[in-house]
DNA sequence: TTGACTTAATCAATCGATCAATTAATATTC
DNA sequence: GAATATTAATTGATCGATTGATTAAGTCAA
């Protein structure tokens, strides 16, 4: 017998089947515009099984948000982790070095460039739109994103364009890395005003390299300018 | 008697009260969350005049964003007249001179100011929220955005841009702007993490300050670096 | 047989829409 | 200018449809 997949747990795949059913339905138009019929329907399920499985609308809510920080995680952490492991190493005395800084710099090119990727794969349109939506308007799901993977990110990465530009407080160089997630997560929160106006049908490879080709050279002229 | 103000339209003021109750609702939790009732009731107002003045939740919905349009154009609108009548200059055989381009720049600078400004006002929240909304699954509201405002206001900028970096195709351009604006954008599609990530309860004068000392300062690298 | 899982059916509550009846404002007539 | 007719606006009530939740009965593997 395999201890790791057992044989099947008709349990584990309802579940997962209404996730993924849930993320879809609660992404088009919110948590209250989905109904629990249409979930289940999308899902093949019998409606009852969402308040068996997760004891109701609520909570099959909660669980897509963390299940949703499990799949980001798993994108984005490699890249984090590497980011984290360049931060743990001490800093001289006299100020990084120039290689430092050089390693530092490459290392948010490359997250940028996961994030645009990221951000472009079709799969990554329900996540954005639940996502987007906790932000303008929190509930306890927001603290799930915020604790599952936000908070590590954005501290990894300011302190990282902290050895970049060591100048900068701890103010300024947060709202230098918004401003660089900014130019990512636009092609996402104004995608249909972008689309029409530059009269892509979609953003496909080319449009990825000409988006990354831009927002590579923005970073680099933030980051390595001298205010 | 006085031509311009007559004496008290009483389905006037109805339809005033319903659409900025309208916005309100549809802005928290969407259209389908909002109810016909919650609208009424915050308006002070029969719900069955919904149907009368606007033919139904649907008709109110889109007569919202007419609304919208509206509002907006008040606001940006004669700094988008103050662009729109610079590109009208015509340009020399040799290409913009120097002169030329600072003043584009500035423009644009005052520009950013602008939407960052709108961008904090507590008032544009239910705005952003509507129109983010729309963004990510658009219905034929989204049309009315883009006809309303976004078009010109994309058109206009990406022109300047290009008299700015003249070695700039069209596409390139139109990405400079999205990166520009994402970086305003960003304050309120992801407002909430950037707030717990800052330690602010708030986007007061003292941020919108530090925002803008940095965004400005990133357009200008943009802007002026040659790639 | 036991316990985890699934099903169909039903509950009260709420939804958008619609209607006839009523009131308020305006136009017309004498 | 007062009385009347006409239109516009508002009200309360009701319609069928759909909502999330719940329950008892049924299915399945161990």
């Amino acid at each position: 017998m395999n201890d790791t997949t057992k044989p099947i747990d008709r349990g584990d795949t309802t579940r997962r089947q209404l996730l993924e059913a849930a993320i879809a339905e609660f992404a088009r138009d919110g948590f209250h515009a989905a109904s629990n019929r249409a979930i289940a329907q999308r899902a093949q399920v019998n409606q009852a099984l969402i308040g068996y499985h997760f004891g109701g609308k609520e909570g099959l809510y909660l669980a897509v948000f963390q299940f949703l920080c499990e799949e980001i995680r798993g994108r984005v952490g490699p890249v984090v982790g590497l980011i984290e492991a360049h931060l743990s190493q001490p800093v001289p005395n006299g100020g990084p070095t120039a290689e430092d800084r050089e390693q530092a710099i490459a290392l948010v090119e490359r997250l940028v460039e996961g994030m645009i990727r990221l951000f472009a794969d079709p799969q990554a349109k329900s996540w954005a739109q639940l996502i987007l939506r906790e932000q303008q308007e929190p509930t306890k799901a927001f603290d799930i994103l915020y604790e599952g993977f936000m908070c590590r990110a954005l501290r990894v990465v300011t302190g990282t364009v902290r050895r970049i530009r060591p100048q900068d407080s701890q103010e300024q160089a947060s709202i230098v890395v918004a401003s660089i997630l900014g130019q990512i997560l636009v092609f996402r929160a104004a995608r249909t005003a972008l689309l029409r106006h530059l009269g892509w049908d979609d953003i496909g490879p080319a449009q990825i390299d000409a988006i990354l080709r831009q927002v590579k050279a923005n970073a680099n002229a933030i980051l390595r300018s001298k205010d």
